[in-house]
DNA sequence: GAAAATCACTTGCACCATGAAGCAATCTGC
DNA sequence: GCAGATTGCTTCATGGTGCAAGTGATTTTC
């Protein structure tokens, strides 16, 4: 899954003005206007289309997953280059089984190594390697340049600072109880 | 795929700086500001968990994940509710056998028809069968009260604006020639 | 007017993501 | 201190995606 959805110009109007009649009316829902509908239109474009932009660049210049990435990036960044399973599911925004299954391909590439928490063996302790570390050293200029040239480069430094703000506020309206405010897990 | 991307805090500075001796320096790159690097990581977060989060009230409130929705809406607004698979696939930004596939699993639902375009053989006409504008209709308000709840009541008159603005130019970037300003195709 | 190229679409295959069940280590109640 | 519940992680099965090759219809070329 993971796809963003439209609404399309005149459509919304249209589709409901017609056969309406029938249905259980679900107390005239409040439409988007033009400016909403231009701004709807202009946001899902990007949320359909700069993910896999981003992913191609990583995919073509250094052979990996942007997901593949953060993970490498979240333990490159980590104390002693080494975090919990859940820690690090929780920092890339995944579940368990899809970390385990990208931490399994990552460590049959050499980039990580998977240790039993020594204190507590349910924990499995996940680990940069060396090679690992050269990889994301080598990977995140590229990628930076990526998003700086894809994002940045486009937008004004005030438009930059609004779309802080723009997106802290819909974050907070989708899952009110995360830390995406760059504050500490 | 289709993820998104991260350069979290104060990662993109440390990590270069550590090892950039032994690789051949990529003439240093001009890394993110702290402003930055907050309006990325806001807009990564958008980015990852917006989409899920509209998929998700499709998925729940109607049963059809939201490409399957916007196949549905694509049609539902085209002349005699009835597009070329090639139009089709363009409007929905997919490609020809993903679009193939799911309008294969809409046509078992009975939702849409194909029929061989008699002008021309080698086109293939998809139609919008009366439950498949039925359920276009039963779907449509919940979805633009998702969109509305999630994008546009957390944000000001102002900033949907400006996002209208800031989309239109990362997608000018990303792709030039698309015609992504609400233009016809 | 027939062979070749092109076009629109479909199918087959390999990969990855998601959810349910499984397994092992630890904690809790008696 | 031992059975049962809980926690953390892994594995398995299903289904969707994307790419490359295949099919059938039309146009082009000579």
């Amino acid at each position: 899954m993971v796809q963003v959805i439209f609404t399309r110009r005149r459509f919304t109007h249209e589709v409901l003005r017609a056969t309406l009649g029938p249905m259980e009316t679900p107390e005239e829902p409040r439409w988007l206007d033009e400016e909403e509908r231009q701004a709807w239109f202009a946001l899902a474009s990007v949320l359909m289309r700069l993910p896999s932009a981003l992913d191609a660049q990583l995919q073509r210049d250094a052979g990996i997953s942007h997901f593949e990435y953060q993970v490498l990036a979240g333990l490159s960044e980590a104390p002693d280059r080494t975090l919990r399973m859940t820690k690090l599911a929780k920092f890339a925004e995944s579940a368990l089984p899809r970390l385990s299954q990208v931490v399994g391909r990552l460590e049959k590439r050499g980039w990580v190594r998977r240790t039993p928490d020594p204190t507590d063996g349910r924990y499995t302790l996940a680990t940069l390697t060396g090679d690992g570390w050269a990889k994301v050293v080598q990977t995140a200029p590229g990628h930076v340049a990526a998003v700086r040239s894809l994002v940045f480069d486009p937008l004004t430094k005030a438009q930059a600072r609004q779309l802080t703000d723009i997106g802290r506020r819909i974050m907070r309206t989708i899952d009110p109880d995360d830390r995406c405010l760059g504050g500490p897990n």
